[in-house]
RNA sequence: GGAGGUAUAGCUCAGUUGGUUAGAGCGCUCGCCUCACAUGCGAGAGGUCAUAGGUUCGAAUCCUAUUAUCUCCA
C-alpha cells in the first residue's frame, strides 16, 4: 500500500505497466493453459494494412477488442488475441512505387526481386510503428502469435488452399471481363470497384441501317467505345424497334455491319431504348454478347489508350478519342443531340482512376458453392451478426455474388502457385515448384511460373486459420484449442471483402466456421460528421492524443456515447469528459488511501445504512455491467461504471464516509474504511478492460492480492450482497438531501452557515434518525430534531419547509426568508403535483387501464398518487401558514 | 432504381422485450477554492421525442405513409 502522487501522470505509467505485463506473459494464450476447465475465449485482430500508421478507427476496433479480451481474461478463460499485420498489396506497392519516382526510380528500373526486397523495407519500418502504436494503446494481444499475410506461414497456408480449390475446380483460369485499373496496372476484383455519381452526358447517334431504311438512335454515356462495338440492342417488347430487329447497321467511322437484336436485359425506358454493345468493354454487354454470341473487338488498351483496332484512333487517350469521335459523328450528321445526366461512374477504390472494363486472361474463384454454406451459416443462427441487421448485408451480397477475380498484376503478393510448360502447354498447379513437366517431361527450365499475385483479401481470408498454425500439423496446436474464434471485431465496412471471404473459407477448409460473433462497429467521424480522410485533412492521430491525454481517456471515449453499428463523432470535449473521469478516479482513489493509513484496529464490521446502500448499488452496477458486456454493449457498460463511480461512490458515498473516518467510534471508521477499499477495488476491476492502465496503477497500491488487476477475478454480482430495504431507506434519506440542499440554494444561504433541521415524520422517522450522520454532514446542518406530523412547534418557527414521500421539512431561517419567494417556490411546486395528480387520476379512472394494466403498475400508479396528493396537501398548508405571517 | 441506418435539450448522444414527472456529457444560469478532486462541488433552467395517421388501457419505443439526412448495393 502505497500514497498516490496528487496528479496523475499517464506517461510513466503506461510504459511502466505495459512492460511489466508484457515481461509477466499475461498476454500469452499459455496462461491458464494448465487449467482444462477454462473456458477459451479468442479474437484475431483484423490486421491492419502495413502501408501505414493507425488512425482513430484502428484505435477503436482495438480498443474493443482488448476490452472483450481484458474481461474474458478476468473471468479466468483461457484467452488469445491473434495480432498481425496485412500486407495489402496494391496499397503498399503503391507507396512504395510513389516513394521511389520521388528517387526518379521506377519498379521496372529495380527488376522484381529488388523492387519486393524494398517493399520488405518498408513492411518492416511501417510494422514496428503499427506494433508500437497498439502497445501504447494497451492492447493486450499474444505478441509471441504475431502474424504477417505475407509470411512463410501464410505462404504456405495460401498455397494449399489454392491448390485444393484448383483441383476441386473452384479456381479456374479464364478469359473474362474484368476491372482494370489503368493507374495501378493491375486487375481489381467487383467490390473494389467503388461507384459514384458523376455529372456526364448521354450522346444520341444515329446508326444508319444497312438496308438504306434509315437509322436507329442509341444513346451513349462511353462514344469512343463505339468503335468496338458489335451490335445494338433493343427490348423484345419495345414496340418501336420490333420491326428492326433482325436487321443490322452500318456502324460509323468503322463501317462494320452489325446487327439488331433484341434483350431483355435493355431498359426501354433509359435513353432512346436502343444501346450500343460493346462486348470488349462493358460487363453487361460482354453478358449479351455471350448470350447472342457476338465477336469482342478490343479497342482500349491496359494503358487505356485505343488500340490498333481503333482504326485511326489508334494511340488516342480514351477520353480524347471520345471527344475526338463526337466530333466525327458530328460533322457526319450522325449526332443527334447530347443530353445532360448524372450517372454512376467506376472507380479504382485505391487511386481513384476511373476502371476500364477490359477482357483478360484472371484467376477466379467460383463463388457459388462457396457462397451456399456461408449464407446457410448465417442464416440458421450458427454465425450471428451484432447488430443483426448486418446479416442482411451479408446475406444480400453473398446470395448475388459473382465470381472473385483473385489474379493481381502486382508484384508485392503471394504469387500465384502456377507454372506453364512451354512445351506442350500443361498448366501445372502445385505447392512446390515442379522440376518437370508432369505431361510432357519438359524440364525445369521450360516451365514458367505464372507472374501475378494474389488478391491480398485471398490470404487475409484465410486469417483465423492460418494464423493458428494450418496447414502445418505440428504448429496447430492453437487451431485445436481456439479455432473456431469467439467473436471478430471489425467495421462494417470490410463486411464483404473480409468478413465474407473468412466465413466460407473457413468453412470450406475446417469443416466449422472462423467465429461465432461478428461485431460490427461503425466509423469515427470528425466533429461535424464527415469522414475521416487525407483529402480533407481531418483525421486526427491516436498517438497525438494518447501522449496528450493518455490511452485511458480516449480508450473510454471511443466506445462511450454510441451504440453498436453506428458511427461515432470525435469531439475534444468527450475526451476531455474521459480525461475529467480519469481524474475523478485519481483522486477518490487517493481519498482512499489517504484515509487507510491510519488502518483502524481491526474491531466487528458493521455495515451502517450508507455500506448497505453502496453495496447494493454495487452490486447492481456489477450485475449491469456484465450483461452489457456479454450483449457487446460496451457503451452501456461503460456509461454505469461511469454513473455508479462517480454519482454512487464520489458524490455520496465518499461524502457520507467523511463523518465516519473523521469521528471516532472506532467500528464505524473500521467499517467505513473497509467498505470504501471494498468498493473501490470492485470499480477498478469492472473499469479494468476500459482502462488498463490506471486502474493498475492505482489496483497496484491499494491492498491487494495477486500480481496484476489483469488477472484479478471478474467480481460475480450473484455473490455479492444486497440490502434493499436499507437501500430504500437511504434513497430517502438522500431525497430530503436533495431537498434542503434546494431550498439552501435557493434561499441563498451562504454555503458555510450551519442551519437547522426539522423533520415531521411518522413511518420515515426510524430511517432519518438512522441517517441522522449523513443528513447533517450532507446538508451543512448543526442539529435536527425528528418530530411526529402536526407537532405544536413546527407551526411557529419561520422556515422554509419541502415535501418528501412521508417526510416535511422545516428549515427555520430566521431572517434569510424571502416570503414572497418562498410563497412562490410553494405555489410552483403545488402546480406541478396539480398536473401530475391530474395525470395519474385520469389513469387510475380509466377501466381499461386497470383491467388490462398488470397488477404491479397499477400498484405503482396508485402509490405515487398517494405520495403526491400527500406532498400537495402539505404544501397548501405551509402556503396558508405563510399567508397569516 | 433497390436495401438499410439515423431524426430525442443549444451541441453530441443514451433511452435493451411498450408503463420513469423522458436521461447523460458538454454548453448555459446561480452560488461555492467545503481538509480526494476547480479536470472540482452544490443548486437550477432547458425537450409537442422529425411530421401525419394507426395499433393499444397506455407509444420516444410497435405498424403505415411522408420529409430530411447518411450509407451500402445496382
Amino acid at each position: 500500500m502505497s500514497d498516490l502522487p496528487k496528479t496523475y501522470d499517464h506517461h510513466e505509467v503506461e510504459q511502466k505497466w505495459y512492460e511489466y505485463w508484457e515481461k509477466g506473459g499475461f498476454f500469452s494464450h499459455k496462461r491458464n493453459a494448465d487449467n482444462p476447465e477454462a473456458e477459451r475465449f479468442s479474437v484475431v485482430m483484423p490486421p491492419p494494412n502495413v502501408t501505414g500508421q493507425l488512425h482513430l478507427g484502428h484505435a477503436m476496433d482495438n480498443t474493443m477488442q482488448d476490452i472483450l479480451t481484458r474481461w474474458h481474461r478476468m473471468k479466468g478463460h483461457q484467452t488469445l488475441w491473434v495480432p498481425g499485420c496485412d500486407h495489402a498489396g496494391i496499397a503498399t506497392q503503391a507507396k512504395v512505387e510513389a516513394h521511389l519516382a520521388e528517387q526518379g526510380v521506377s519498379k521496372y528500373d529495380l527488376g522484381r526481386e529488388a523492387f519486393v526486397d524494398k517493399v520488405w523495407d518498408w513492411k518492416h519500418q511501417y510494422h514496428g510503428r503499427i506494433v508500437k502504436q497498439l502497445k501504447m494503446l494497451g492492447s493486450s494481444c499474444d505478441w509471441d502469435q504475431e502474424r504477417f499475410t505475407l509470411d512463410e506461414g501464410c505462404n504456405e497456408a495460401v498455397n494449399e488452399v489454392f491448390v485444393r480449390l484448383y483441383n476441386e475446380g473452384l479456381i479456374y483460369r479464364g478469359t473474362y471481363i474484368i476491372n482494370w485499373c489503368p493507374q495501378c496496372q493491375t486487375t481489381i476484383s467487383d467490390i473494389e470497384v467503388e461507384h459514384n455519381e458523376h455529372a456526364g452526358h448521354l450522346w444520341h447517334f444515329r446508326y444508319p441501317l444497312t438496308d438504306g431504311s434509315g437509322y436507329i438512335t442509341i444513346a451513349t454515356t462511353r462514344p469512343e467505345t463505339m468503335l468496338g462495338d458489335t451490335a445494338v440492342a433493343v427490348h423484345p417488347e419495345d414496340e418501336r424497334y420490333q420491326a428492326l430487329v433482325g436487321k443490322t447497321l452500318m456502324l460509323p467511322l468503322v463501317n462494320r455491319e452489325i446487327p439488331i437484336i433484341a434483350d431483355a436485359y435493355v431498359d426501354k425506358e433509359y435513353g432512346t431504348g436502343a444501346v450500343k454493345i460493346t462486348p470488349a468493354h462493358d460487363p453487361n454487354d460482354f453478358e449479351m454478347g455471350l448470350r447472342h454470341n457476338l465477336p469482342q473487338i478490343t479497342v482500349i488498351g491496359k494503358d487505356a489508350k485505343m488500340n490498333e483496332q481503333a482504326g485511326e484512333y489508334a494511340g488516342m487517350d480514351r477520353y480524347e478519342c471520345r471527344k475526338a469521335v463526337v466530333a466525327a459523328m458530328d460533322k457526319l450528321g450522325l449526332l443527334e443531340k447530347i443530353e445532360d445526366i448524372s450517372h454512376a461512374v467506376g472507380e479504382c477504390y485505391r487511386c481513384g482512376s476511373i476502371i476500364e472494363p477490359l477482357i483478360s486472361p484472371q484467376w477466379f474463384v467460383k463463388m457459388e458453392p462457396l457462397a451456399k454454406p456461408a449464407i446457410e451459416a448465417v442464416k440458421n443462427g450458427d454465425i450471428r451478426f451484432v447488430p443483426a441487421r448486418f446479416a442482411k448485408i451479408y446475406l444480400g451480397w453473398l446470395e448475388n455474388i459473382r465470381d472473385w477475380c483473385i489474379s493481381r498484376q502486382l508484384w508485392w503478393g503471394h504469387r500465384i502457385p502456377v507454372w506453364y510448360c512451354d512445351e506442350c502447354g500443361e498448366v501445372i498447379c502445385q505447392k512446390q515448384e515442379p522440376q518437370e513437366c508432369p505431361k510432357c517431361h519438359a524440364p525445369h527450365d521450360k516451365l514458367h511460373r505464372d507472374e501475378d499475385v494474389l488478391d491480398t483479401w485471398f490470404s487475409s481470408g484465410l486469417w483465423p486459420f492460418e494464423t493458428m498454425g494450418w496447414p502445418d500439423e505440428a504448429k496447430m496446436e492453437p487451431l485445436r484449442k481456439f479455432y473456431p474464434t469467439s467473436v471478430l471485431v471489425t467495421g462494417r465496412d470490410i463486411i464483404f471483402f473480409w468478413v465474407a471471404r473468412m466465413i466460407f473459407t473457413g468453412l470450406h477448409f475446417m469443416n466449422e466456421k472462423p467465429f461465432s460473433d461478428v461485431f460490427i462497429h461503425g466509423l469515427i467521424l470528425d466533429a461535424q460528421g464527415r469522414k475521416m480522410s487525407k483529402s480533407l485533412g481531418n483525421g486526427i492521430d491516436p498517438i497525438e492524443i494518447i501522449e496528450k491525454y493518455g490511452a485511458d481517456p480516449l480508450r473510454f471515449m471511443l466506445v462511450t456515447g454510441n451504440t453498436p453499428g453506428n458511427d461515432l463523432r470525435f469531439q475534444m470535449e468527450r475526451l476531455e469528459a474521459s480525461r475529467n473521469f480519469v481524474n475523478k478516479i485519481w483522486n477518490a482513489s487517493r481519498f482512499v488511501l489517504m484515509n487507510i493509513q491510519e488502518q483502524a484496529e481491526p474491531t466487528e464490521l458493521r455495515y451502517s445504512l450508507a455500506d448497505k446502500w453502496i453495496l447494493s448499488e454495487l452490486k447492481q452496477a456489477v450485475a449491469g455491467v456484465s450483461n452489457n458486456l456479454a450483449k457487446y454493449e460496451l457503451g452501456e457498460a461503460a456509461r454505469q461504471i461511469y454513473d455508479f463511480t462517480w454519482d454512487c461512490f464520489c458524490d455520496w458515498y465518499i461524502e457520507m464516509s467523511k463523518p465516519r473516518l473523521y469521528g471516532d467510534d472506532p467500528v464505524e471508521r473500521y467499517t467505513a474504511q473497509t467498505v470504501l477499499v471494498e468498493v473501490l477495488t470492485c470499480i477498478l476491476k469492472l473499469l479494468h478492460p476500459f482502462m488498463p492502465f490506471i486502474t493498475e496503477e492505482i489496483w497496484q497500491a491499494l491492498p491487494h492480492e495477486g500480481e496484476s488487476i489483469m488477472v484479478a477475478e471478474w467480481p460475480k454480482a450473484k455473490q455479492m450482497p444486497e440490502y434493499p430495504a436499507e437501500a430504500a431507506v437511504l434513497a430517502l434519506d438522500m431525497e430530503a438531501v436533495r431537498a434542503i440542499r434546494n431550498i439552501r440554494a435557493e434561499m441563498n444561504v451562504p454555503p458555510g452557515k450551519k442551519i437547522e433541521l426539522i423533520f415531521a415524520a411518522d413511518s420515515a422517522a426510524e430511517g432519518l434518525r438512522q441517517g441522522e450522520i449523513y443528513i447533517k454532514a450532507l446538508c451543512g446542518a448543526e442539529n435536527m430534531k425528528i418530530l411526529p406530523p402536526a407537532s405544536p412547534e413546527l407551526n411557529a418557527a419561520q422556515a422554509a419547509v419541502a415535501h418528501v414521500r412521508g417526510i416535511d421539512i422545516y428549515l427555520p431561517l430566521k431572517g434569510l426568508i424571502d416570503l414572497d419567494k418562498e410563497t412562490a417556490r410553494l405555489q410552483k411546486e403545488v402546480a406541478n403535483m396539480d398536473k401530475e395528480i391530474k395525470r395519474l387520476e385520469g389513469k387510475l379512472n380509466n377501466q381499461g387501464f386497470l383491467s388490462k394494466a398488470p397488477a404491479d403498475v397499477v400498484a405503482g400508479e396508485k402509490v405515487k398518487l398517494a405520495d403526491y396528493t400527500e406532498k400537495k396537501a402539505s404544501l397548501l398548508e405551509r402556503l396558508a401558514q405563510l399567508e397569516k405571517m
